[in-house]
Formats: C-alpha cells, sequence, structure tokens
DNA sequence: CGGCATCCCCGAGGATACTG
DNA sequence: CAGTATCCTCGGGGATGCCG
C-alpha cells in the first residue's frame, strides 16, 4: 500500500475537506494553472489594492508585455474569476479592469507564500 | 506615473521586507518555478508528514511518471532546497528522500491556497 | 535498483501586421 | 484605444534504450 490514501493538512474533523496526496496536488495544481501564465503575477500585483486600470495603463505599467499577452492573460484571469473587466460603449472605447473580490482575497495567500521563501536557509 | 511602485502586503513598517508590484511578482514566480513541475506537487504532497519514501515508493505512489521525469523533479526539488536525497552505499542501491525542514513548512501556506480555491463563487 | 542519454512532439509565448 | 490574426521559435515533457 502507498500513502497516497493519507490525509493532508491540519483540518479540525467534520469542519474543513480532507484531501489525499493526489486531490491536494490537483487542488493547487490548478490554483497555480490561474496564476503561471507569464504575466498573470504582475497584472495582479499592479491590480491589488482595489486599483481599476485601463489596457492602455496596463500596457505602460508593464512595458515588455505584448498587446496579445495581456489581452490573453487578461481573459483568461476574467474566465477565472480573478479579474472583473468593464467595456464602456464610447468613442474611443474604454475598457477597464480590476480585481474581484475573491481575486483580491488572494493577497493575504500569497504573502504568506513570500514569506516562506524568506526563511529560506542561506544556500 | 504608472502605480508600479505601490507596496503590496500589510507589514508592519520596519519589520517585513516591502514589495512594489514587481517584486512581489518575482518573488511568487520563483516560488511557483520550484512547484510548477508536472509532478512536483503530488511528489510534494506524498512527502509531507515527514515521510521517507525511497525512489521506487515514489515511482509507485505515482503510477504515471517516468523514471526520467521522477529522476529530474525530484533532483530540481533538491537543488532549491525541498527535498533531501540520501544516497545508500548497499549494493543492490537504495535511495531516500524526504522533505527539509523548509520544505516542510511550506505545507501551511498550500493549504491557505487550497481554503482561498474553496472560497470561490459559484461560477 | 536507480538512474542517464537520445530522439521527438506539442503548445506557450514572441514578433509582426491588420482592424472596428 | 483595444484589440485580432498569423507565423515561428523554444523548451517541457513523453517514449525508449542502455548502464553500474
Amino acid at each position: 500500500m502507498t500513502r497516497t490514501d493519507q490525509k493532508v493538512g491540519n483540518a479540525p474533523p467534520g469542519e474543513k475537506r480532507e484531501y489525499t496526496a493526489e486531490s491536494a496536488a490537483a487542488g493547487v495544481e490548478e490554483i497555480i494553472r490561474m496564476l503561471e501564465g507569464k504575466w498573470k503575477l504582475t497584472i495582479l500585483f499592479n491590480l491589488f489594492g482595489g486599483q481599476t486600470l485601463r489596457f492602455s495603463e496596463l500596457e505602460r505599467a508593464i512595458p515588455d508585455i505584448s498587446q496579445k499577452m495581456l489581452t490573453q492573460q487578461l481573459r483568461q484571469m476574467e474566465k477565472d474569476g480573478i479579474v472583473q473587466r468593464t467595456v464602456f460603449p464610447e468613442v474611443p472605447p474604454r475598457v477597464e479592469y480590476h480585481l474581484t473580490d475573491w481575486g483580491q482575497s488572494l493577497c493575504p495567500s500569497l504573502d504568506a507564500l513570500l514569506q516562506w521563501s524568506e526563511k529560506k536557509p542561506h544556500t
């Protein structure tokens, strides 16, 4: 018997979900999939704090990104429920982006990861 | 001026590091790079809890992985300081893997991410 | 048993040009 | 201003075979 059926995490019984090694890995992989696009984290951190930016402002904030990638990554984040996209039917067109409440609530978990990485033993 | 120079996180002054949008994104990207190999999280969750497994036990615990990928991912995790690799000079050879203390201490942060993903608004 | 070497494929992402 | 559309490159990862 392998240990793939072991429980992970420190959930008090009957309160949180329990995970096997596989389901926990799958869950985190899904989260990483939402974040691993080459520019998604840069976009995310530029929108943290309740900020609203238009397409061209994001382009200027992220100098090396192409229009194609900015569009693509924003659309994926919108599909994932992290980013809210608002189109104003004007001429010239205006499109604004800001984080959903759920997207904004990711901040503390990323902070936790950053603090973990700061604790890495030197070498 | 763009907002790329804003501070991120809720650190009390003079205690934790402060991040700009770029440096925070870079930090999290480095963490994701440590975790995003196709099998690394599965390996990680199989080793959480202070377990020690040999190469062949990991192979059996992760049925679809190839030897090449198992070796490669383990070596990268070893380089990153997450996994400890121990070779026993015996015949037949024996190699055991377990998490470093630092690797083990990643568990709560991944739990935080899982709990975040569980809060996703239904569609 | 626990690898390493080689070949190959596919998709993420860059460069460039065009558009409502 | 805010996108599409096309073409192309590069490297992650699979399959297979050999080795101390």
